[in-house]
Order: C-alpha cells, then sequence, then structure tokens
DNA sequence: TCGCGTACGGTTGTATACGAAATTATTCGA
DNA sequence: TCGAATAATTTCGTATACAACCGTACGCGA
C-alpha cells in the first residue's frame, strides 16, 4: 500500500517529461477504472483541478478526451457525470469484441512470429500460475489478447480492440472472480495458442469467439448477481 | 459555388448554439476533406485561430480531437502535420473495413427493419440516377453504407465503422471517378440490398466483403496511376 | 573547412480572468 | 400551502498572458 493513498486521485508520472494534461489523463483513467469515481457521478472541472492541484486547462483537455472514448457524457448544467453501460451496451460490446477478437484471432494465425508465439506461452503459464491474484490475473489475461492484437498486423484492428478492453476495464470488477473462470479461460487460451501455433485461421477465429461467448456468460453472472 | 470561397476554412454552423470549439472541428475536418491541407502540411494552432478569427484556446480543443482520430500527429517543435496514409496503411484500413463492413451486413440481415430496408433501396436509387456528380455519389454512397452500419444494431460496431469512413474521406477523390465503378458498386449493392431483405445473414457477409474487396481494386487503381 | 556551442525565434503547454448560460433556491403573491 | 417568478450561484466556454521547450541558424574556434 501507499503511504498517500489519501482520498485518491494522484496526478501519475509528474516528474517524467509527459505534459501535464497527460498525466491528468491517466490520472482520471486510473480512477475511474479503480473505481474512485462510480457511474453516475459528477466530475467537475474545478474539482479535479483542485485535488489534482493544477488549473482547469489541462483537466479540460483530459476530459475532452475521456468524453471522446466514452467515459463520461455530458450532463446539461450539472458538468460531466461518468457514464454506466446499461444491459444492451454490454451485450454490444461483447458482440464486437466476438467480432474482433475472431478477426485478430484469424490474422493472429497467418502472421504471428515465433517470439510472438513464445510470448502467448509465456504470458498463459504466467497467468496460471496466479492462484488467487484476481488484479495480477486480469493484467495478464489483457497482455495475453494485446499480444494476439499485435500479431494480427493491423492498427486500425489493434486500436479498436484497445479500445474495447478500456470500456471493459470501466464495467469494474473482473470476471476471474467467479469461481472456476479462470481455469475455463486458461483451457480457451491453450487451445487459441495452439490454433495460432499450428497456422490454423479458421480454427483460430472460431476459438476467439467461443472464448468471447464464454466470457460474456461469465459477465452476465456477474452483473445479475448483484 | 459560394461567393465567399476566400481561401477556404469558413467557420461553419456559428449560428446554432453549438460550442465554438465544435465549430472549429468540423471546419477543420471539412477543410481536410476538401483537401485545403495536403498530408504534410503543418497546422499551426495560432494559424488557425487567425484565419477562423477565434482565440486559440478552441483551435487547441479540435486539433487535440483531430489528433485522437489520427488525421494530424505532432512534429515536435513544428506544430502538428497532417498525416498520409501509406500504402500499408490503406491495406490495414481496407482490411478492417472488409471485416467491419461483412459483421454489419451479416447483422443487418438479421436485425433491419423493412422502413430500413425501403431507404436502403430508395437511396440506390438516387445513386444510380446520379450520372457525372462523383461528389454526390460519394455522399449517397455514404448514405447507404450509414444506413447499413444503424441497422446492425451495435453502437460500437457503428462507430468504428464511422471512423473508418472519416480515414477514407481523407484519402481524397473517391473511386467513382474510375471508369465503370459506378456501374459495379451499384450492382454490388442491389446484390446486398437483396441478401439484406431476404434475410440471409451469410450471403450477405460474402457479398459485402467481396464489395469492399472491390473498392480496394478500385482504390489501388487509383493510387497507382499517379 | 568542419564541428561545436550559444543565442534567437517560433510553438506549444499552462495558468488566470472574464463572460454567458443554466439550474437551483428563495421569496412573494394568490 | 402551493406555484411562479426572480435572484443568486454554479459551471462551463472563451480569451489572453506568460513560461518552458525545441529546433535552427549563426558565429567562433580548431
Amino acid at each position: 500500500m501507499s503511504d498517500q493513498m489519501s482520498s485518491g486521485l494522484e496526478l501519475v508520472g509528474r516528474d517524467s517529461g509527459i505534459p501535464l494534461s497527460e498525466a491528468v489523463f491517466r490520472s482520471l483513467c486510473q480512477a475511474l477504472c479503480a473505481g474512485l469515481y462510480r457511474p453516475g457521478d459528477r466530475l467537475r472541472e474545478e474539482e479535479v483541478a483542485q485535488r489534482l492541484k493544477v488549473s482547469r486547462t489541462p483537466v479540460r483537455e483530459a476530459l475532452g478526451r475521456l468524453m471522446a472514448k466514452g467515459f463520461v457524457e455530458p450532463a446539461s448544467g450539472r458538468g460531466l457525470v461518468v457514464r454506466s453501460l446499461d444491459a444492451a451496451e454490454v451485450l454490444e460490446l461483447y458482440a464486437m469484441r466476438e467480432i474482433l477478437e475472431g478477426a485478430a484471432a484469424r490474422l493472429a494465425a497467418q502472421h504471428a512470429s515465433q517470439p510472438e508465439i513464445d510470448a502467448l506461452t509465456d504470458l498463459e503459464n504466467a497467468f496460471e500460475a496466479q492462484a488467487g491474484d484476481t488484479a495480477e490475473m486480469a493484467r495478464l489475461n489483457r497482455a495475453f489478447h494485446e499480444t494476439i492484437f499485435r500479431a494480427a498486423r493491423n492498427r486500425y484492428l489493434d486500436s479498436a480492440l484497445q479500445e474495447l478492453q478500456d470500456g471493459i476495464a470501466l464495467l469494474g470488477i473482473t470476471t476471474f472472480s467467479i469461481e472456476g473462470r479462470p481455469a475455463t479461460a486458461a483451457e480457451e487460451h491453450r487451445n487459441l495458442i495452439e490454433a495460432i501455433a499450428s497456422r490454423n485461421p479458421d480454427h483460430a477465429e472460431k476459438l476467439a469467439r467461443i472464448h468471447i461467448q464464454e466470457a460474456l456468460r461469465s459477465r452476465l453472472r456477474l452483473l445479475q448477481e448483484r
């Protein structure tokens, strides 16, 4: 634990030569993913500026980017509010993910280099070595999928998938907290790696789509038990 | 022709209650698509601000959004420059479009309402009624595709496809200036409408993918004859 | 003549100040 | 007591001013 947890919302990476607005943006992303701001919460420029001890200008820039990403939306006269994904949007998000992850797996089976395939195996081993640490599992899982994205050799596909991943991170708690989900996901990952390594695009796409469908099942179970 | 062509870059929609930064953003998008700024051109905040007769603040916000869309990129010390798509990127763009348009057509075959199918037919009729006006053909073509996007009932898919369309608009001249391309496209459109109307997802996806592949062929022919 | 260092100009990054619009609270009247 | 109108406050949108950074060009020395 950091000794300066305070009320959260710490300015990240101020030491580096990155612009302040970038640091503010990252801080807000982090705060949103950490659940520091819950959906429906107001997000006022002045308040954020004061908490981060910067002026409104860089805050404004960061909020603009957050709005472009769809994380927050304007609430007439009351500043911005953190958006929440309704049930329909969750379904659409996973439907889109199925399309894109399927396509990425197909392309990865065609274009992945041997080092990339090795990296997938390494990440998967690390993933399975993690027992109960869901946060670390989520991190490794994301790294695994991002490796596939890059292996697909299409920057538009890559950035679209990154966007979706961010949207999922916004949903909060990961599905790996569900009993048995990590083991199932691990097996799906292993099969997918094998399909990619054996250069079988059709099979890779099919397995990736099934993987996302299973992830959706877990997600819905998680949402409904609230 | 407008009587105020001047040197271009007119501030659009200032009368409405939209924020200035939004108006600046639209103006710049328009200018970019119109080829007023060519790839490689510098885009300085101060210069744009003066030409639009606003301060740097809203210009800065607009340029930030343009950068997020990948239309411009920072050139250290020299402001921003308009990005150009190299050959590899064009291929990736169309590959991504094939994936997404295919998925959209599939979903549209499942979810399109009768009014939407009628709208597609109307737009296609209007498209074929246009003889030589390539600009109007491009507009109708985009409306046609956007109707399919919406009919797919997935807002993530829709926004991703809109982004790609913007990227294509950035390429400049449309492929409809090629001899015979409008007629070919029209036939592909008709076949696609029929597949959607007869609720055949597999066929709709296949036809949409072929349509994009043909569009890419035309695009490459256009690029190579420079 | 070539290389290095310094100085200058240009460009963005950030802060602060002002104005407009919308919302909310309060008060007055019925 | 309830409704409507007005005033006050909050919040954003825009402008302007200042500071820091990065290239570039010029000059000096080897």
